[in-house]
DNA sequence: TTGACGTGAAACCAAAAGGTTTCGTATAAT
DNA sequence: ATTATACGAAACCTTTTGGTTTCACGTCAA
């Protein structure tokens, strides 16, 4: 199975701090546990917990060598939050976006993001979304 | 203050789905929370409770209309998660990163991954992690 | 063989998360 | 003035999460 079929979401396992630091520490080589958990004011179970929740997610994968199991990152699923992200993008630094968006505003809207920017070009963005500072 | 600066984590606010899908109604346009909470099997005060941990995490802005409060995205701080992400791109698209991997492993490791592999130059990434077998 | 090491599973616990209902209050509509 | 609407805050509940300690088991070392 080169599946690795997600158990745990990828979004959640990354979220947590603990999680986002094993895997950059995993990003370098490859590591047993009791290594990794040196690295965590926790104790080696629960940053095994945490490694479990990585592997559910297809992030992490393990393999046993002797009597310790070494964990790698598999950094594939993280394609599933780029590609997330990726939709976003157009919203910083996509002018034609955010045109589109300026121009499907109601007129009275773009009218007043118009009157409350400086109404450059490259503040299409900005206008675009403005007009607040009418909020006491 | 232009600052937003998050009370909450974007990593964590992006990892509900619900969230998720509130910035999502809300990157086409910006919405009242009623009308917003109409989309989710939830009631309309757990649906404010999660635009106000976007809004901890800056990635909504809420603005005052008459009796209701509109939500719009603020997509910046999701570029925390950008750089963040963009750390492991190299991890997936960039096969000189694969070789680094590959030439830092010791010398037997390296050998014990050329037999146990295909040996073909996108496997590079897998070899580079191979080694075991040896045991047993 | 005996003992130390590396680990996951289990039982347990406190705190956080996600949800609900109820309530107060400001604004809009009649 | 009264009623309806839109909303956030508060109190409350249940489930999940992040952590602990204890235990059993396989593996390496003497």
């Amino acid at each position: 199975m080169s599946d690795a079929s997600p158990k745990h979401d990828v979004f959640q396992a990354v979220a947590d701090p603990t999680r986002r630091q094993l895997l950059s520490l995993l990003s370098d080589r490859e590591m047993p546990v009791t290594v990794l958990s040196g690295h965590f004011p926790m104790s080696r179970t629960a940053v095994s917990k945490h490694l479990r929740i990585l592997s559910d997610a297809g992030l992490v994968k393990e393999r046993k060598v002797g009597r310790e199991t070494r964990y790698r990152l598999q950094p594939e699923p993280l394609l599933e939050l780029k590609r997330w992200l990726s939709y976003y993008e157009r919203f910083w630094d996509n002018k034609l976006m955010a045109l589109k968006h300026f121009v499907e505003q109601d007129t009275s809207v773009a009218s007043t993001a118009v009157r409350g920017s400086q109404a450059e070009p490259f503040s299409l963005v900005a206008a675009s979304r403005e007009e607040e500072s009418d909020r006491g």
